[in-house]
DNA sequence: CGGCGGCTTGAGACCACTCAACAGTGGTGG
DNA sequence: CCACCACTGTTGAGTGGTCTCAAGCCGCCG
């Protein structure tokens, strides 16, 4: 649980610039938690009381809609951080956060927050990095579902994983994670069957490879010409 | 130009919990700008030199996407920042913001922030708390154009405009600012074409009233109930 | 008072959704 | 170890919401 090896996280971008002293001070508060397939770190709505940074694994950030729908918000890699509703000043969770591999992740208390913000100034500047970074993918992909048919949608968020946790093959670029047609969907605002359909058309032309909840891209350079759609064939 | 007058800023939350000499202070390095009517503040993909503060007036922050397409990412209200592209590690400005009337904003030299940044600790808060609030924003709406048809996008998007500034009328609650069809079409991700039959369609119901570049709401909560659609009504 | 920018409305086409049925595939328990 | 079952994915048919194309109107500003 507690006694968190430094030798994981010294080398993490959040920390850059740390002594080993204030490393080790930063840690002491932390637990390490191990998270099974499928096993949710945090719900929506739910009083906000850590928040995370992931050091192996992959998790998923999810909204439900008023009607019942889900939504994925992203995939968090490791190195990244997560629940960070505090910093924010919200006290409830706005998304659900679900291990989509086993997954290990350091945990705060909120209360360590304002103390760690005091003692190490980047922590702040690298903070405010983050949220901008992912304000500007929100609103990238909320540039796309207004302008884009399906199609590019989804060749647009295929690029964004590959770019995030791309794995060389011999076949092509795989996505080192599972991934559903459904995922997909809910990452694009379609449905499994739209993205069913598309898979399989791109498998038909040799663009991708695609099995159970597994995505190979075969060529991204040409995927990325589809996805910005100069050449109609 | 300079000259700031401190009367003008000293009750926004962004400078709350100065003092008095403090707030000069800040105030001395900034400029004071006035913006006509339709003037563009700073385009997008320009060298970032400036962040800004609205004072008065009305900014539309806009994204050009790689077709051509204009997308609105928000309307800016007095005592708000915005191209706070150097606090967010940015270059280069993300996106355009014009007036839509007349307005007036401080500018700081992105030079400043740092300085800024170190001796006013709650400017830092102040920031992360906004760009989470703007990222929240942003994921709702992203919500809406997954899940939501465009006559419920439309809704939600009056309602925020409503919250943002509204100004109650003998008809209703006014949008206190220019705002055309197809101004509502591109935070919506339609046609400038369906909003106006949408609008028209309200209109008959009693739900609107509205002309050019002006809506007022009649009825917000039955406006919200159509929104969430429970009444099919 | 003329013209331009914003708005309205109709007709037709099409993309993607819904509904529906079925086919792999991998994990699990007997 | 194998059979079963649940989960994931595939594919067809039909429908409908929204877009595109097109024409004309209104009201403000110069």
């Amino acid at each position: 649980m507690s006694a968190v090896d430094r030798s994981l996280v010294a080398e993490l971008s959040i920390f850059a610039g740390l002594t080993l002293t204030e490393l080790d001070d930063a840690l002491r508060e932390a637990r390490s938690l191990r998270f099974a397939k499928n096993a949710v770190a945090f719900e929506q709505g739910q009083e906000a009381e850590s928040f995370f940074l992931l050091l192996h694994g992959r998790v998923r950030a999810q909204k439900l809609t008023p009607t019942g729908e889900q939504v994925v918000i992203r995939f968090i890699a490791p190195g990244e951080m997560f629940g960070v509703a505090m910093a924010i000043g919200q006290s409830i969770y706005p998304a659900t956060a679900i291990a989509v591999v086993e997954s290990v992740a350091l945990a705060w208390p909120n209360s360590a927050w304002p103390g760690m913000l005091a003692r190490f100034p980047t922590l702040g500047v690298h903070t405010m990095q983050t949220l901008g970074a992912r304000l500007q993918e929100s609103q990238t992909r909320l540039m796309e579902m207004s302008t884009l048919e399906v199609e590019r949608r989804i060749a647009h968020a295929l690029l964004r994983l590959l770019s995030q946790g791309g794995k060389q093959t011999t076949e092509g670029v795989l996505i080192d994670f599972p991934i559903s047609r459904q995922d997909i969907a809910q990452m694009t605002g379609t449905t499994l069957h739209t993205v069913s359909r598309i898979l399989s058309a791109w498998e038909e032309r040799g663009l991708v490879v695609s099995g159970r909840q597994k995505v190979t891209v075969r060529n991204p350079a040409q995927l990325a010409r589809l996805a910005d759609a100069e050449g109609t064939s």
